[in-house]
RNA sequence: GCGCCCGUAGCUCAGCCGGAUAGAGCAUCGGAUUCCUAAUCCGGGGGUCGCAGGUUCGAGUCCUGCCGGGCGCGCCA
């Protein structure tokens, strides 16, 4: 039960009644009031719908209100201000929010908005050409999260990750790892050449110490055109299996990998030409040179281009190279018809913030598919400022000296790197600084979440230590739960299921974090005024029956702190010494 | 020059597809520990929500224009 779509459909229902079905049809919110002295919960239905009544504001809450008054539980109608209507309910009301809570489990919170849609979602995508490092992490942390999110809201999700195993990048791995392949033959390799190399980084003698294993000398001598492709083969394999397994340290596993490589070789670049072609899609032109910022080199040049003005673009795009091979843009647009055709209408692709120019024009290609029935969303993650210390960590990728996300999982924990890149908006830079998410104090929302959830286990060791009969067998007399702090933690229980399906249609799990740690500082908050006073302690000696009752209360919240914490892939922990 | 993102307390940031007196942590000042883990809690001070217009009953939130910062701008991915 969500009592705020309950009440949505109750002040609707109110509102034909009195004004028609015209009144009841149009946006209205029933939210908890910011502040909490207004009530339990406000309507503005009053101010948000006097318009298509045709009546003043007071009037139509005067009658809302009249009718809602009626209502069972509800034990105050107030209208405030302009026109909200604020009521309160019934002590009652909580506590079968809180049953309703203990009733689901870790299943509270679950919704089925998504209706089993299938929503496909990229992310990570990194170039098979080293190591995932600190800049990754955050884009894939992020995109498991909402892949987490949106499943817990209905939805059938699809991670997948493409793989650009094509292109010049690749070529340059592949030539690298050659180099690598000689120097494990036992070829001495000048201090010049591996300067020159397009991938310098150690991690590359490894790929070359198997190529030897798998191939012996068979490839020492031999053309390029020959040696190239079993290298490029054998150290993409081999950068993917890394890349997995730094993604498994994380937690995160994808479900399809989808290579460039393959479309190409599959036909899908040339069918999306074709098809664009014969609907006048493409054409050849010369683009004009980007004001105020003229390239070097440049000179005017008919190019084959895709009319992405048409589809909101700014300038239309370029599909192949002067050499004739096709774009990054022309082979994304086959990844992408390739979803459309695997049944995707919902696609997100989680990117870096340098990727944000490309945004444009790759929705205008979505919006090209089909009927336009396909929507993308683009979500773009801002830097991570890695810092030891409060001193920034030096990070470059030409040394090799940048530091990996495995590197990072294994510092500071899964857990952390994971709820810590969840406190901020994927928009927004994030500092992450290597000693200070490892501080365990109120400043780290990580271990304040976590402390919470480990105190109220901690309660229940100590009840099962004792002889107080308690558990989950029992059916706890939930009406004992009176006090103010008490009610307010189960309000903030009431509200998380509708602060789930907010986050989820917003595509920002950021949003469970501050509502962890505002549900976890009210829980802290009680548990503290147990130490003044006695009588608030969860488990009170001489009564039984409030015993059951606080521990029934403390069970509820560490059902949303776990569920909250499932959803962000964070593990909860029971204790914290 | 153009496009996208951002601008909220001294610092780092929230602000739920517009809603009531703009919140939290840090820092600062003052308190609480015979405690179910004080790794916590309570309280005080601290704001022209970058600026200026506009839409609206109502704008931190939407629109326009400036200012400031970041990212990007035809054969890199």
């Amino acid at each position: 039960m969500n009592i705020f779509n309950l009440f949505e459909g109750y002040v609707r229902a109110e509102l034909e009644q009195c004004f028609g079905a015209k009144a009841a049809s149009g946006a209205i919110t029933v939210e908890p009031p910011r502040d909490p002295s207004h009530g339990d919960l406000a309507t503005n239905a009053a101010l948000a719908r006097a318009r298509a009544v045709g009546a003043k504001p007071g009037d139509l809450a005067e009658a809302l209100a009249a009718g809602l008054a009626r209502l069972p539980d509800v034990v105050e109608v107030r209208i405030a201000g302009p026109g909200f209507i604020n009521l309160r309910l019934a002590d009652r009301i909580w506590h079968q929010v809180l049953a309703d809570v203990l009733a689901a489990q870790e299943d509270y919170g679950r919704s089925d908005i998504g209706a089993r849609a299938a929503v496909n979602i990229e992310f990570v995508s990194a170039n098979p050409t080293g190591p995932l490092h600190v800049g990754h992490c955050r884009g894939a942390v992020y995109g498991d999260a909402l892949a987490r999110l949106l499943e817990f809201t209905g939805f059938a999700v699809t991670r997948e990750y493409y793989v650009n195993d094509a292109g010049t990048q690749i070529e340059q791995l592949a030539h690298s790892a050659y180099v690598r392949y000689r120097e494990a033959l036992g070829e001495e390799i000048s201090e010049d050449v591996l300067a020159g190399l397009g991938y310098g980084g150690n991690y590359l003698k490894d790929v070359g110490a198997g190529l030897k294993r798998r191939y012996g000398d068979e490839w020492a001598g031999a053309a390029s055109e020959d040696w190239l492709p079993v290298v490029r083969g054998y150290a993409i394999e081999k950068m993917m299996d890394d890349i997995r397994a730094d993604l498994a340290a994380l937690g995160i596993a994808f479900d399809q990998f989808s290579s460039e490589l393959d479309l190409v070789a599959a036909g899908k670049v040339d069918a999306v030409l074709a098809d664009f072609t014969d609907r006048d899609l493409v054409y050849t032109g010369v683009l004009a040179a980007p004001k105020g910022k003229t390239p070097d080199d440049w000179e005017p040049r008919p190019q084959t281009l895709f009319r992405a003005t048409r589809f909101g673009d700014d300038v239309d795009r370029p599909l192949r190279k002067s050499d004739g091979s096709w774009t990054y843009f022309a082979t994304d647009i086959a990844n992408h018809l390739d979803k459309y055709q695997r049944g995707f209408r919902d696609m997100i692709n989680v990117w870096g913030a340098d990727h944000g120019g490309y945004v444009k024009r790759m929705k205008a290609a979505v919006k090209a598919f089909g009927d336009g029935d396909a929507a993308l969303d683009v979500k773009l993650c801002q830097m991570v400022r890695l810092f030891d210390g409060g001193v920034p960590a030096k990070m470059s990728k030409r040394t090799g000296s940048f530091v990996t996300l495995r590197e990072l999982v294994e510092a500071v924990g899964r857990d952390v790197v994971r709820f810590f890149m969840l406190t901020r908006r994927n928009d927004a830079p994030l500092d992450f600084d290597l000693v200070k998410v490892r501080e365990q104090s109120r400043d780290n929302p990580v271990f304040y979440v976590q402390y919470a959830h480990a105190r109220i286990c901690s309660v229940k060791r100590n009840l099962a230590g004792g002889d107080m009969p308690a558990g989950p067998d029992k059916d706890p007399d939930l009406a004992r739960l009176t006090h103010p702090d008490e009610l307010s933690l189960i309000r903030m229980m009431a509200a998380w299921p509708r602060q789930v399906e907010a986050a989820a249609v917003a595509h920002e799990p950021h949003r469970l974090a501050f509502a962890l740690y505002d549900l976890a500082a009210a829980f802290h908050g009680l548990w503290n005024k147990g130490n003044e006073d006695r009588s608030l302690r969860f488990i009170v000696d001489d009564d039984p029956g409030l015993t059951d009752a606080r521990l029934a209360l403390i069970e509820g919240v560490r059902l949303v702190i776990a569920s909250g914490l499932d959803i962000f892939g964070v593990t909860p922990v029971e204790e914290m010494r």
